[in-house]
DNA sequence: ATCCACCTTCCCACCGTGGGAAGGTCAACC
DNA sequence: GGTTGACCTTCCCACGGTGGGAAGGTGGAT
């Protein structure tokens, strides 16, 4: 999969490969995050120039930009990979991804009924609360025992 | 501030203190995140034991409880620490509370709405999605590129 | 005296991201 | 051809919060 390791600089970008700053500002993921990923085996290793420069093609671009999507949404990086594995498979059945992203949604639910829930307790406490010079608070009375804070 | 380092376990425990395990059980803060909070500073260090064991009143406990509710409604352990100084300056403002739950409020809601922007998002591409045995998939077609993901 | 549950400290892990040091390279300009 | 500044490389460290676990010491009950 990766390239071997021949490519003077100069050469490399007259074929098309970008370099990891660019191939970062072109996908929208951080080089230190392409870097990452490398590590983690999310993406393949990177080829690279005689100097030890990373260089990146078109369609490794493309793929940074899927993950950078992805976690646009919300994936964890192990959705991540296993969308990644549905996207290059064209054996694919679209029902395994769906599931994952219906998956998703009820992930993402529970989260915003979590702050929601947080929010509205908060809020409560804050509309109990005069806000003014005086001590007494009836925001750090409910943090400190009585009720459902 | 702490106590001196004196106590036999049974003459802390007949004096009405707690072991860490007890602390813990009755604040609802793992055993292991109090030593974290004594660490990090959040709350001052334990008394202890002549045999090295931290021990807790009730006072202790109740500034622990303190600290879970706030973690429960969400405030970060700067906020709580922030939280846990006006809690304990009986010469606070109410309204520096006010403005700090209020401020925490809005952080909520960016978030709820971030992860709401999400799920609407992945909703409308999983509603795209036929999702049976066929390859072909919006979903991974707006993650790898197509319009707003 | 023995046993088990608990305590202690210490280090490591997760996830995702960023900061920064130390050293090498590229490209442009004079 | 040399200097310069922007970029690359690797490496380690940090954050928030939480958990796991090893190795060794104690508590309390039998």
């Amino acid at each position: 999969m990766p390239q071997a390791k021949y490519f003077e600089m100069s050469e490399a970008r007259s074929d098309g490969f970008l370099n990891i700053g660019e191939a970062a500002e072109a996908s929208g993921v951080s080089a230190k995050m392409i870097r990452h990923y490398e590590e983690t085996g999310l993406v393949p290793r990177a080829g690279r120039t005689v100097a030890g420069y990373r260089i990146y093609r078109a369609s490794d671009v493309h793929v940074l930009r899927f993950i950078r999507r992805a976690r646009d949404l919300g994936f964890t990086m192990k959705e991540i990979a296993a969308l990644l594995g549905l996207w290059q498979d064209r054996r694919r059945a679209s029902a395994d991804v769906k599931r994952l992203a219906t998956k998703h949604i009820t992930d993402l639910d529970a989260r915003i009924a979590e702050l929601q829930g947080m929010r509205s307790s908060l809020e409560h406490l804050v509309h109990c609360c005069h806000g003014d010079e005086r001590p007494d608070c009836p925001i750090l009375d409910g943090l400190a025992g009585a009720g459902r804070a």
